[in-house]
DNA sequence: TAGCGTTATATATCGAGATATATAACGGGT
DNA sequence: ACCCGTTATATATCTCGATATATAACGCTA
């Protein structure tokens, strides 16, 4: 590694990281922010529109994230005096907790890994 | 962690991992894959029909790759006994090196991560 | 029973990226 | 001078995923 030229300081290692199961995927970067943002605004919808994500697609990964879990990480209620609305779960809550710490030691990992790089 | 259900026991860490320099991607498994098989080859047109890639996009990737550091990973040849052809540069050797030994670490971190999630 | 905001679902439209097609240039061989 | 296979480049076409649009269902309110 010693011997990559000068200019390797300009490169940075950067990466993706999920969960997944046999075929799909289970947890991402944006599952979680959409989890997020569901506790934040207590409905797919809203969450959906703040993060700029049509409602179809958020109801469409909240839909593959609990089919892959006996527990559903989100809870979906339709009618009612709002209308509706949808909650994270205490195991939604889990798994976003778990993933975050997972990425922390990632960014550590990248850190390290473009520091050897550049070494 | 230890409270997470068993069903956890089917999901794993996956990741993609690449180099970017301020704007561009500068190496991810693709591009390497290219350089692989260009050695093998002797053709960008020949290494991307055997990976089932267009030869316009070999073309881009090589042309990215190539503008982003001094000495270029790839030299290409127009015309002459063959028609011409490519050949990867002591240069893009070592990287294809780098990025391999980088790969190995970040498998390593995965596997650790499955292991520690299913713990 | 009518109104409401939401979930839930199907269908249609659009656009970006990939692919296909075409053409020029290159330079040695014959 | 012409042929060859490749690099190099532009343009056209296509395909698929994303987005937009539409509609039904739900259940509380009043």
């Amino acid at each position: 590694m010693e011997d990559i030229p000068k200019e390797t300081q300009r490169f940075r290692v950067r990466g993706h990281l999920w969960l997944e199961s046999e075929k799909d995927r289970f947890l991402g970067p944006g599952r979680i922010e959409l989890m997020e943002k569901i506790k934040e605004h207590g409905s797919i919808s809203k969450a959906a529109s703040a993060m700029g994500m049509s409602y179809k697609k958020a109801w469409n990964l909240v839909l593959s994230m609990n089919s892959q879990v006996e527990k559903p990480l989100v809870l979906t209620q339709t009618g009612g005096s709002r209308g509706g609305g949808a909650v994270v779960t205490p195991e939604g809550e889990h798994y976003i907790e778990a993933y975050k710490a997972l990425v922390v030691r990632f960014q550590e990992f990248l850190a390290n890994e473009t520091r050897h790089l550049q070494g």
